[in-house]
DNA sequence: AGCGTCCGTGAGAGCGCTCTCACGCCCGTC
DNA sequence: GACGGGCGTGAGAGCGCTCTCACGGACGCT
């Protein structure tokens, strides 16, 4: 297989064209400063005629360092990497990695014995650093890799005392926005539909829902809230639930937009006009909050930005030995007309 | 770094703790039929008791492979890769591969530069195979490997006479049927909203649309025809230029979902009512499709099939030297309310 | 009994690179 | 003019693994 791919150049090749030692082929490729103006041409010009590119076993092996990122989606959201919200942060993050000799490598666990592979993949310094997106609040993942001392940064705020970098996007200000305008186009009596209470990204809107309703001056009842599972049939079934509860139900927070689009349908089920009876705020502005009917108003969460961000703070803390630190992104509230 | 890490145990560790040598114990790690079962237990033993993984970079430099199979996402389609049609795939992907010892790695080449790094990389050994996702026709990508003896299996129908394994969803098959709906439901005049020229599923969706015309005896005629780019403001575009041209229209096929919800727009926007003036069919079958107004009749594809199959015909080939060979899936009419 | 054969095993030579050391060389300094 | 101190350089020792090769013992054969 190799010979069919002719022999490859090593640095040793370069050298010898170059006219210096391999020694000092190596500080050119790695850019040390401790080489002469001469030498360094040499080189370069070397390489370029050679065609030569590094051997990244090689480098890997004799440095200790495996020049690649692990992009960890963790179950239970594998299921969910359909989910409109991975690509998007997928996209940020190898916009940034591209220019850096760092690779991304993708790992998706799918069973849990793949699970366990690869968390003994990573801990065993199989890559250089991790980037975890998992909404599971439970997620021991990233304790782990913080006690193994990998650096690691994960979407959404890491569990307490874990000393590992995060972006966020600001889910309790967004929902509470949102939750604002609900209070300012008068509505009185405002639910919402919550994400399961075991996903941290879930827990925080509902959050912003109660403080907004606090701010307001209103109590926000356990009952007003109907936690779903992030799908559109929860959504729905959610929906059905709250407006069985409340049947004076005017306003609606849903963690989400494809759950919102299952509270388009039970409120249409019901014969509840959006938004004269019922107003909806969803939450992602996904392309499906565009084409709802009728178009939905949502929260849009900078999604690129916080996958670019998450590879940026890694790269801090892998080539510039920072500590980790954490982010939190702005989002923004997009009126159309469901609210 | 490594002190942090704790030191890491190697082939030799486990070979002196099960009392035989390392070339032994490394027949045991990779499976070898040559080993007593004696000498198998002890060595799996050991690797148990000592948590041992093997050291991915030294097993690649000494064996001349890298165990890492690039899915590469080429240029212009890096822009669309939050298109629905990179996540399931990419899914259908990672399951096939998680239970083998390849590890992905995303290459999105977001800029020139990055796009001729990631291709230098490739073909110079830095993977084992490839997954190539890219819809553009010209693409030399699949040439370049395949000169460069390394296995690749792309989406979608390959370039004439390269030798790449491919997986390719029946985009003619479906467009016809698609457009045989539309003619069994009594629709005379049928235009469709095609993708790019350059892009070969939207070429071969338009040419499924001409064959249903021709085997329902009608004439596909040019003029019927409108490309768009894949975006839902051109596909707006080109059903109002399809409108002008044909106040007739009683029929659309447009090549995606999201070109189709432009469509929906345009016809709204002209009066027409869906389906009664204008039935419409998309394609692709994303979570738009359903929540669209009204839902939209449109073909599915078997997506993560898709990645799992590209990813199964990969394997055949590192693993089993079979040739590369090309599957061609199915796809199915999801019949709805616009046609 | 003698021979060949096979099979399990170990020794050891790399794979291509990084990085530590030590060695000259050319300064500046006293 | 002798000396210390950079600074650019090269030699060489690994990094952890795979894989070839050669060896000894167990067996089957004549």
């Amino acid at each position: 297989m190799n010979a069919a791919r002719g022999r490859r150049c090593t640095l040793e090749d370069v050298a010898a064209r170059a006219g210096v030692s391999r020694a000092t082929a190596s500080r050119v490729v790695n850019g040390s400063p401790r080489v002469s103006e001469a030498a360094r041409r040499a080189v370069e010009a070397a390489i370029d005629e050679l065609g030569y590119a590094p051997n990244r076993a090689a480098r890997s092996l004799a440095a200790d360092r495996s020049e690649s990122i692990a992009l960890v989606v963790s179950e239970p959201s594998v299921r969910l990497f359909a989910d409109p919200f991975f690509a998007p942060a997928t996209l940020g993050v190898t916009g940034v990695l591209e220019p850096t000799r760092y690779q991304l490598v993708l790992a998706l666990a799918h069973t849990e014995a793949g699970h366990e592979r690869l968390e003994r993949h990573l801990v065993r310094g199989g890559v250089d650093g991790v980037l975890v997106m998992s909404g599971r609040a439970g997620d021991p993942l990233p304790r782990r890799l913080a006690d193994a001392g990998i650096p690691t940064v994960v979407a959404g705020r890491p569990p307490e005392g874990v000393d590992v970098g995060y972006v966020d996007a600001d889910n309790v200000g967004g929902a509470c926005r949102a939750v604002r305008h609900l209070v300012e186009r008068g509505r009185r009596r405002i639910g919402t539909v919550a994400g399961p209470p075991d996903m941290v990204p879930g827990v925080d809107r509902r959050t912003g829902w109660e403080k907004a309703l606090a701010a307001a001056g209103r109590t926000p009842e356990p009952d007003l809230v109907a936690a779903a599972d992030f799908t559109r049939s929860g959504g729905e079934a959610a929906t059905r639930r709250l407006l069985e509860r409340h049947p004076d139900l005017d306003g609606l927070f849903v963690a989400s937009d494809l759950m919102a689009l299952g509270a388009l349908d039970a409120l249409r089920a019901a014969g509840r006009r959006v938004p004269d009876d019922v107003a909806v705020v969803g939450f992602d502005d996904t392309e499906l909050a565009r084409s709802a009917d009728p178009p939905l108003t949502t929260v849009r969460q900078p999604l690129e930005q916080l996958g670019a961000v998450m590879a940026r703070l890694l790269l801090d803390q892998l080539d510039r030995d920072r500590p980790p630190t954490g982010v939190v992104l702005d989002t923004d509230l997009v009126v159309r007309a469901s609210a």
